[in-house]
DNA sequence: ACGCGATGTATCGATTCGATGTAACGACAC
DNA sequence: GTGTCGTTACATCGAATCGATACATCGCGT
């Protein structure tokens, strides 16, 4: 949902629709941003929800001095066409968005809806995990530790099913390999998640240092 | 694109909508499958470009004895009202769908296409490999490799930006981590793939029994 | 005999994507 | 000063996709 990356966002920090796809690009890891046909009309919806809010509306910076009678004159034509709403692309004069309260409750709500067990949507959750309350957040995480099992459950499944032996070549076994090498690998980053949020949770909690290490797993099996 | 998954599928063997949308599944992993309002469609689109056919269409199996009359009256009538066009859905009736000699080239086209860098068209390549030849097939894993090198510097740029640095907090930290580690785990599975194909091409090639090991790896660093 | 879950095809509205258009601005060249 | 190029910025369009839902039949268990 990308309601709920907007909202993050925005809670932090008020956006332009620009500068908001950026911070997303770096957010969601380069590849899997969202487009701009996405991000406007969200924005819209969420506005039209009370959501979020135009904050500031710069058409023009007043400190440029424009020098020429003539500028001024073909700046005020521009405005009156842009008025009129005859012309597509309105140009420059960047639209700040902020969050409302009635926003900041749907974010809350959003990062905690436990139907939604999608990959993307778990990252945001993650990301922007230091809105939500202690518990909630360990609830999160826990959630999505049972997901994983699941599907780790799913593809062993479809590891031994002597169904699909015979028509499996070795570039299949290679993508099942992979998948389940991944999926541990998940796992185990999970677990080390937890195991940071427990340890900080039991003293005081720094909410700001605890890095999980990079070398520590509790991983149990099912072999 | 569905049409890669609907086309290498077709290629093994003649399906239905329904059965395709089942091996899909476990082509990618459970999840990340498609769904029917984009398979139907496709289905159609794929059918009016000549590139599937239709080749059978089971109505209902004439071996089921139905005893009455009265059902054969109801059956006569609901197939006139399903004639008429005046109710949507077209009840049982399997379509079988079969690839063409077009949907073939096309299949290869889109195999070989280099502008696509997504992650799910990727695996479908990879599980479709055996219809390439050997070397249009090193040359997707290369291309992959190149295209998950540029994500690692990416990332490690992400790492070391001083920009970023303040407003970074421990759960965005373990989000790139994950990212980081996921990443170089992928070159290393992509890299076993690399060196089980080159060494298949060497001698013979047994194209069924090159199963990467699991612990072999040539990943060169940029420190 | 009957209901219920699996199998099947199909469509609808909403969302999202990818491409494209428009425009202002900064900076540098000349 | 005045081109014109790259970046920032807002916006929309058509196509693809999703998630939900409808409709219909088969087969099974009871």
């Amino acid at each position: 949902m990308i309601d709920l990356a907007i909202l993050g966002l925005l809670t932090e920090q008020e956006l332009h629709g620009y500068e908001l796809k950026k911070r997303l690009g770096e957010l969601l890891s380069s590849r899997a941003s969202v487009s701009f046909g996405s991000l406007y009309p969200a924005l819209a919806r969420l506005e039209a929800q009370g959501a979020v809010k135009a904050v500031e509306e710069r058409t023009s910076v007043p400190s440029a001095p424009m020098s020429g009678s003539l500028v001024g004159e073909l700046a005020a034509f521009r405005a009156r066409v842009r008025e009129s709403g005859l012309v597509k692309g309105t140009g420059r004069g960047k639209k700040v968005y902020g969050i409302t309260e009635h926003g900041r409750e749907r974010l809350v709500e959003l990062l905690s809806d436990p139907d939604v067990t999608d990959d993307r949507a778990f990252t945001l959750r993650v990301a922007f995990a230091p809105h939500l309350p202690d518990a909630a957040r360990l609830e999160l995480f826990e959630r999505r530790r049972t997901e994983l099992l699941r599907r780790r459950d799913d593809l062993r499944r479809r590891e031994s099913d002597p169904g699909r032996a015979g028509r499996t070549h070795s570039y299949l076994r290679a993508l099942l390999e992979r998948d389940a090498e991944n999926l541990a690998h998940d796992l185990a980053w999970l677990d080390r998640l937890i195991e940071a949020e427990r340890s900080a949770d039991h003293n005081g909690a720094d909410r700001s240092i605890p890095v999980p290490a990079p070398q520590a797993h509790l991983q149990e099996e099912t072999p």
